[in-house]
DNA sequence: ACCTGAACACCGTTCAAGT
DNA sequence: ACCTGAACACCGTTCAAGT
């Protein structure tokens, strides 16, 4: 199958598929010499050595991540929209995110959304440092939950996890006496519903005082 | 300087030390054996493996994770307080806590905080599964702050980054006709005051309404 | 300009053998 | 029960040599 000279987007294409199905670890120079029926030594010429390679395959990701469009009436709507969207494409792509979430990229990947998040802002009302702000913290909301899920999601069985914890028979006292608080820490996190309600609380009490409506107390920085 | 048996707490404290000053991949069995003045097959009789070596670690930081202590006048304050504590206790063991996050832990390590948190949001008012609600969606958000904290420390000088994008010649399309965003989203982000922002934004908003109050449009799950 | 095999310096792990 | 050296099967990378 070897029909003609090998090419740097050959040895990218196949690296990405490696690394798409069986993930980063299953990316290895020999394999990938092996898979493309070439020395390993030619993949070298190609793309130099293995951190580079992974910066190419990093580097096609950011860019695939491509337009996102608001929906919804009012502003605020508009905003969980596009937190919705973008949490979409990232968990698209589990393998190929979790490389340019180690190679701590991921907030280069959200570049392009802020511009929308902006407009959007500037909607509701808000302008200068204080609109910064509120993208920013919205910004950070999306993508940290994006990477707590994938925490949870690689996570093991726990012992003891939310489940034993919130379930045990000391549950009472823990939940200072509110046994359906109990049941429901014990549930498993719905993480879709989870998303929405905070993204919708974080931007109402963004967008209600601009400067979050928790009193500053004397610990506030 | 091997003056008696070999331990198990030994290993871990030697690959502890490793770990802490130079990172998990400085963590090579043959190298740890070396620091230990034994066979690296000692080890493995004492620990069974490298990847059972680092969930000894792992529990270890889980573990250490320890009492923290609510501060302030109102229930959303010491929420805030609390959100703050434990944001400061992740960040005191970067690379532990990477290896706790490489793991897929950082929630359980997040476990003791639940309780504390529930205690608050009770003082606020709220029960049931209401009161889950918050208290999961401050714990996603503290967590998810700190995951991209630490994205960000280990990011590279990117290019563009939002320095370049913001302060580009075309910014003021970009910022939608207001230099003063277009120049806050330029400079570096002060992830100290986001933090609070936004968690005092959330918490306001969570509490408020308790479902958060924008409204439920037609794209709401 | 592109490809090659051989070699180097590492890994984690296993095993049979010691005490 | 605890420790050992030798060996195995892998790595990524370099280099001198080919065409």
């Amino acid at each position: 199958m070897t029909r003609s000279a090998l090419t740097r987007e050959q040895v990218l294409d196949a690296a990405a598929a490696l690394v798409r199905r069986h993930g980063p670890d299953a990316l290895t120079m020999r394999g990938l010499a092996a898979e493309l029926g070439t020395a390993v030594t030619s993949i070298y010429w190609h793309v130099g050595n293995r951190e580079s390679l992974l910066d190419a395959l990093v580097a096609r990701t950011v860019a695939e991540l491509g337009a996102i469009r608001p929906r919804g009436a009012t502003p605020a709507e508009r905003i969980v929209s596009v937190a919705q969207a973008l949490r979409r494409e990232l968990r698209a792509r589990p393998h190929l995110v979790a490389l340019v979430h180690e190679r701590g990229l991921t907030e280069r990947m959200f570049l392009p959304a802020q511009r929308v998040l902006v407009r959007e802002v500037h909607a509701a009302g808000l302008r200068g440092a204080q609109a910064a702000g509120v993208v920013r913290a919205v910004q950070f909301h999306v993508v940290g939950h994006v990477l707590v899920e994938r925490n949870r999601e690689r996570a093991p069985a726990q012992s003891p996890g939310e489940r034993d914890l919130w379930a045990a028979r000391t549950a009472a006292e823990s939940a200072d006496g509110d046994p359906a608080l109990a049941r429901a820490l014990a549930r498993p996190v719905d993480t879709d519903r989870l998303f929405v309600r905070s993204v919708r609380a974080l931007v109402s009490g963004l967008l209600d005082s601009g400067d979050g409506a928790v009193r500053a107390g004397p610990y506030s920085q």
